[in-house]
RNA sequence: GCACCCAUAGCUCAGCUGGAUAGAGCGUCGCCCUCCGAAGGCGAAGGCCUCAGGUUCGAAUCCUGAUGGGUGCGCCA
């Protein structure tokens, strides 16, 4: 159930009878018609643009346009008023008992709001994936927690989705992460080792090496790097793992798949992945021109193996392989998508770090090369999180091994309340997170200004359950401020296709505070006018149609926390 | 030098595949409340949507250019 999309629909159909019957000409495209809320809710309920957007291929008057799809549209039961105004749009009134009907609609359906807009679609989305070197911090916290958020609301919108983690267990940074631990394995055996640059030196390995003794005893003490790396290597990049899902799982990350990197070497995949591309006539041998302005120190020209990118969008063409002939950390990702491509998806959808801008265009020239065109690729950026405490700015830096960590983060302020302050951004905006507004208590915090709103509505239900009154699924609305929040859940459809349809889970947020806004403006209207308040003493039937909207207010907000990955708390504490 | 992202109220930010008089919170100012339906309420002031062009019936939104900020730019991932 969509209001709007019934509305449209009723448009539509008003605009075709009158093309077959000569009020308007034949073969009109209808796709941009648009019925929308008005900005101001004194225009009425919903508009409609139709005879501003017919009026050019229509070669008639906006306004006549209009007028006459006013008196058509007056016709049908569900609109008491059809006003045009302005340069040709068309307002329309809706009859109040539309809004019980949204009310009656939100507690008869749970599925109220999802969608069938992906029409089962395919979709992966890959984020986190970030280097088996250590435990997550903030940064990756957001890309967690907006790819996961994503993820949510691609499945509420009708979207067949995976989740996917890519482990970057294959190049030198895995090498780095076993030497570091073979010094920690050391230090077991009671050696004195110094870090030096280039290592690791976080105190979340000290507990590896010590499993590492564990395991192998001193069987690597004093041994050469080439008897131990590979093997070290592996248990070290496993621990790694293991720490990332523990910190997931502390976020309510649960991940479908994780793809090693590794397993693309040595079994012909990434050959695969470039002979596709070469057979596209897309790989070839050349030199590079260097970058302008500032050229790096020991910029010499080499002939390299290259990938045409050019071809699909990209500024330059770039290296799949080093001048020592070894792949690039281009070639296993252009494998990667590839085996992405193979498997099925219709979309893809990256979540990187805003760091990683630079590498957007390349990864769509692969993505389309691969694919022909035929999937999509949306890259999404995280931009970065400042955290703050007592005023005073956090800093982190994963290189001294002072950075702040996910689980720092989850264990002050919780998961819920970590979730839902990631997502009061959208990507691509520089987030700061306080932890001390995180976990305030007033309505200055929209973490706690939704999560009161719900609160607010089952302390009431338990009021109702205690006095023994039965719900009804029959609101009785008559107040502004109760049209009002209805008003509000009407929208709550058509915003999750939006949010959907742009990628932005924000979107969902700003929402839910919205409306617990109107809710809580309805919720104080009660302390001075009791007849607004949802349990009218001694009145059962008046209490019962009085219960119905903050029922489905709190259907739609546990449905818009479930996106966001965040529990809808039922009392405060 | 080039590419990408960003620029909206004093501050932090929303703003719908282009739509009407551009919104919210904080802060400021005014009024009310001190009743556990508690963790305040109501209202006001506050804007050249960075600037200059362009497309359009219509631009914060799309295009071009400029300015300012961020990120990145072969043999790190």
């Amino acid at each position: 159930m969509n209001l709007f999309a019934d509305i449209r629909t009723l448009v539509i159909a008003t605009l075709e009878t009158m093309m077959a019957e000569g009020a308007l000409p034949a073969g009109l495209d209808l796709a941009n018609v648009a019925v929308e809320p008005p900005r101001d809710a004194a225009h009425g309920d919903m508009a409609t643009n139709a005879a501003m957007v017919l009026a050019k291929p229509a070669k008639l008057k906006p306004r006549d346009i209009a007028d006459a799809l006013a008196q058509r549209l007056a016709d049908d039961p569900r609109i008491v008023a059809a006003e045009v105004a302005g340069p040709g749009f068309l307002n329309l009134r809706l009859a109040d008992g539309i809004w019980a009907g949204v009310i009656a609609g939100v507690l008869g359906d749970p599925s109220f709001g999802r969608s069938d807009m992906g029409a089962g679609k395919r979709v992966l989305v890959e984020y986190v994936s970030a280097n088996p070197t250590g435990p997550l911090h903030v940064g990756h916290t957001r890309g967690a927690v907006f790819g996961d958020a994503l993820a949510a609301l691609l499945d509420y919108a009708g979207w067949d989705v995976t989740r996917e983690y890519y482990i970057n267990d294959g190049g030198a940074q895995v090498d780095v992460l076993a030497r570091s631990v073979y010094l920690r394995y050391l230090e077991a055996h009671g050696q004195a080792v110094a870090f030096e640059d280039g290592t690791y030196p976080g105190d979340y390995l000290i507990e590896v090496g010590e499993a590492l003794k564990a395991k192998v005893g001193d069987a690597y003490v004093g041994q050469d790097e080439q008897v131990w790396l590979a093997e070290v290597r592996d248990f070290a990049t496993e621990a790694m793992m293991d720490l990332i899902r523990t910190d997931l799982a502390s976020l309510g990350v649960t991940m479908d798949s994780f793809y090693s990197e590794k397993s693309l070497y040595g079994t012909g995949k990434i050959e695969a992945a470039i002979d596709d591309l070469h057979a596209k006539g897309l790989i070839y041998e050349g030199v590079l021109e260097p970058p302008k302005g500032k050229l790096p120190e020991d910029w010499e020209p080499r002939e390299q193996t290259l990938f045409r990118s050019t071809a699909h969008g990209d500024d330059v063409d770039r290296p799949v392989k080093k001048s020592d002939g070894s792949w690039t950390y281009f070639a296993p990702d252009i494998a990667y998508h590839y085996d992405k491509v193979q498997r099925g998806y219709d979309e893809l959808i990256d979540i990187f770090g805003a760091d990683h801008g630079g590498y957007v265009k390349r990864m769509k020239a692969a993505v389309s090369a691969l694919s022909e065109g035929q999937v999509p690729l949306d890259v999404k950026l995280c931009q970065l999180v400042k955290l703050f405490k007592n005023g005073e700015p956090f800093k982190m830096s994963k290189r001294a091994g002072t950075f702040v960590t996910l689980s720092d983060v989850v264990e002050q302020v919780g998961p819920d309340v970590t979730r839902f302050v990631m997502l009061t951004r959208k990507n691509d905006a520089p987030l700061d997170f306080d932890f001390d507004k995180a976990v305030e208590q007033s309505k200055d915090n929209p973490v706690f200004y939704v999560q009161y709103a719900n609160a607010r509505i089952h302390s009431v239900l338990r009021k109702f359950a205690e006095a023994g009154i039965p719900l009804s699924d029959e609101p009785v609305l008559e107040d502004a401020a109760e049209f009002a929040v209805a008003r509000k859940l009407a929208e709550w459809p058509r915003l999750v296709e939006i949010a959907a349809r742009n990628h932005e889970p924000h979107r969902v947020a700003f929402y839910l505070y919205e409306l617990a806004s109107d809710f809580h403006a309805l919720w104080n209207r009660g302390n001075d006018t009791p007849a607004l308040r949802f349990l009218q003493d001694g009145n059962t039937s008046a209490s019962a149609g009085k219960i119905a909207l903050p029922r489905a207010v709190s259907v739609v907000i546990s449905a818009g926390l479930g996106i966001l990955g965040v529990t809808p708390v039922e009392e405060m504490r």
